[in-house]
RNA sequence: CGGGAUGUAGCGCAGUCCGGUAGCGUACACGCCUGGGGGGCGUGUGGUCGCAGGUUCAAAUCCUGUCAUCCCGACCA
């Protein structure tokens, strides 16, 4: 079993890397730091979009689309944000090729030169600010809650498949609102969304909090986040709401008429999730012997496996699993019945398995003949046999238990894995022997939270939106502090 | 952009030092046997050895240049 996997306490990095792979969601494409997102990769974050979608639109937002590319002029209108993103841009500057003269294939045509260069989003704020300029007017025009679903480009250095793209896809919620408290609000229920899907849907169990000055979104006043802990001991920043205050409004002045008849600026949030949820989904709940998916978003939720010799026994047992799996499919159950002949149950077994398949049921003629099914579930890998009459009652509470179950597994891990220290020498011997969260009084400036990264690679993750408040002094400077910060090192 | 390494069959690699016309595993195709945890045997398909020059009777191998990728740094909502 699993025994083309590099083994999780060997390389975690490459059984990450491995699994992403075998498991056919993503490889590495032939454009540098790209990926191909594969069919079952994609249909995992089809559920993923379909979910959060949902959500989206029960809070009251709407999708719209805008354009790829943004006049490089835009992008330098909020000065902030251009400087977070400048270094990692794509740029167009032609729009045209021509067959070289020399014969030797085809060139940039110098003469399709574009006037003003255009930038492959890294994000969409400056597009769409320039565009809800056009767009609202009055506070009847707000709030105005839109989201799309696209693909941004930001020049990485060094990338891994899901985690750090190039490429990547994602949702980018933009809104504008006419006070200050309702784009607070705002940002608050949208990290509540992301969190309540991540834990629900995912079952990844994450913390939300509020990230310091420094680790904020290029342009924000406040960015909220949640954050979740991976089997190594890495934290994983799985999303963010960003509330930007005026600055999106007044940089592209944005204003709007108020019922008393005075022009304001509009308050605005953005917000965001992307496919490297793909990654924090694979990291936190996988094992050694590949994918273990929840079922919420499994592609198939139950396989079954025939095992048989010729073909008289695979009729029986196809006969005898049709009506099961239509009943299965009546439950809105996703089912894939494995009849391929070109493949023993064994490597079956194992493919499913690699593929984090919840359920899976086995049946052969000693089956037929007692009138059961073996049931395994991929979570804990127990096999039981369950006679045919309970078989449908066991999936259904199997697929919830399991779901539960692994998130269960994944809280207590992290819950084990907060660890509070009250010296820097503490701090680092547990970063470095344990890992996990850090929970540390912090002096709040931005010279220390520097200095402890330099020093020791582990950043602020967030200040948690439920920390206590507590009296305590700073671990490097002992200034004193009224909360706890969680660091760790992260992704 | 600095330091290191690698480009040979779809994938993973050997062969390079010491030049002689390309091999192993796997995958793929076909046949038979097999079938309750990645099966066995046999036959077969598949490669301008990253690219461009050069040396040589002869280059995967030696020389020069070039491109790409990976790792370590720097960088990174």
């Amino acid at each position: 079993m699993g025994k083309n996997l590099t083994k999780r306490s060997e390389d975690y990095s490459k059984w990450y890397n491995e699994l992403v792979v075998k498991a056919d969601l993503a490889e590495n494409s032939g454009v540098r730091g790209c990926m191909v997102i594969k069919p079952y990769g994609f249909a995992i974050w089809e559920k993923m979009q379909a979910g959060l979608d949902k959500m989206f639109k029960e809070t009251g937002h709407e999708n719209a689309y805008f354009p790829l590319f943004i006049p490089k002029s835009y992008l330098s209108k909020e000065a902030s944000h251009v400087e977070g993103f400048a270094k990692e841009c794509a740029v167009v500057t032609h729009y045209r090729l021509k067959n070289a003269e020399d014969g030797s294939g085809i060139v940039v045509d110098p003469d399709a030169k574009l006037e003003e260069e255009l930038i492959v989003r890294p994000t969409s704020e400056t597009i769409i600010w320039d565009t809800y300029r056009k767009w609202i007017q009055s506070y009847r025009d707000l709030p105005l809650l839109i989201n799309q679903w696209a693909n941004v480009v930001r020049w990485e250095m060094r990338t891994r498949l899901f985690l750090r793209t190039a490429e990547f896809l994602w949702q980018e919620g933009h809104t504008a609102h006419a006070t200050k408290q309702e784009a607070i609000d705002e940002a608050e229920l949208i990290m509540n969304v992301y969190a309540d899907f991540v834990e629900g849907q995912m079952a990844v169990p994450v913390i939300k909090g509020v990230k310091t000055a420094s680790e904020r979104f290029a342009g924000a006043v406040e960015t909220y986040c949640i954050e979740a802990l991976m089997q190594d001991g890495k934290a994983l920043q799985a999303g963010t709401s960003h509330f930007l205050g005026q600055n999106f409004a007044k940089a592209f002045d944005v204003k709007f008429a108020t019922k008393e008849g005075k022009q304001e600026h509009v308050w605005a949030t953005s917000w965001g999730v992307s496919t490297r949820l793909m990654g924090a989904l694979v990291m936190t709940h996988s094992d050694d012997n590949g994918l273990v998916l929840p079922p919420k978003l499994a592609p198939i939720q139950v396989v079954i496996v025939p095992i048989y010799k010729g073909m008289e026994q695979l009729d029986a047992i196809s006969e005898k699993v049709a009506p099961l799996v239509k009943a299965l499919r009546d439950k809105d159950i996703s089912v894939k019945f494995d009849d391929r002949d070109t493949h023993k149950p064994g490597f079956k077994f194992n493919e499913y398995e690699l593929k984090g398949v919840p359920v899976r049921l086995a049946i052969g003629q000693r089956d037929l003949e007692n009138g059961t099914f073996e049931v395994a579930r991929r979570d804990t890998l127990t096999k039981e046999i369950v006679a045919e009459a309970d078989v449908i009652g066991k999936i259904v509470s199997l697929l919830q238990e399991i779901q539960a179950n692994i998130y269960e597994k994944a809280l207590k891990y992290r819950e084990s894995h907060i660890t509070f220290v009250d010296s820097y020498e503490e701090f680092k011997n547990v970063l470095e022997e344990k890992g996990g969260f850090i929970a540390a009084h912090w002096d709040g400036s931005a010279e220390t939270e520097e200095r402890i990264k330099e020093e020791t690679k582990a950043t602020i993750r967030c200040i948690p939106i439920n920390a206590e408040t507590e009296q305590g002094n700073c671990m490097v400077t002992g200034k004193p502090s009224s909360k706890r910060v969680l660091f760790a090192k992260a992704y």
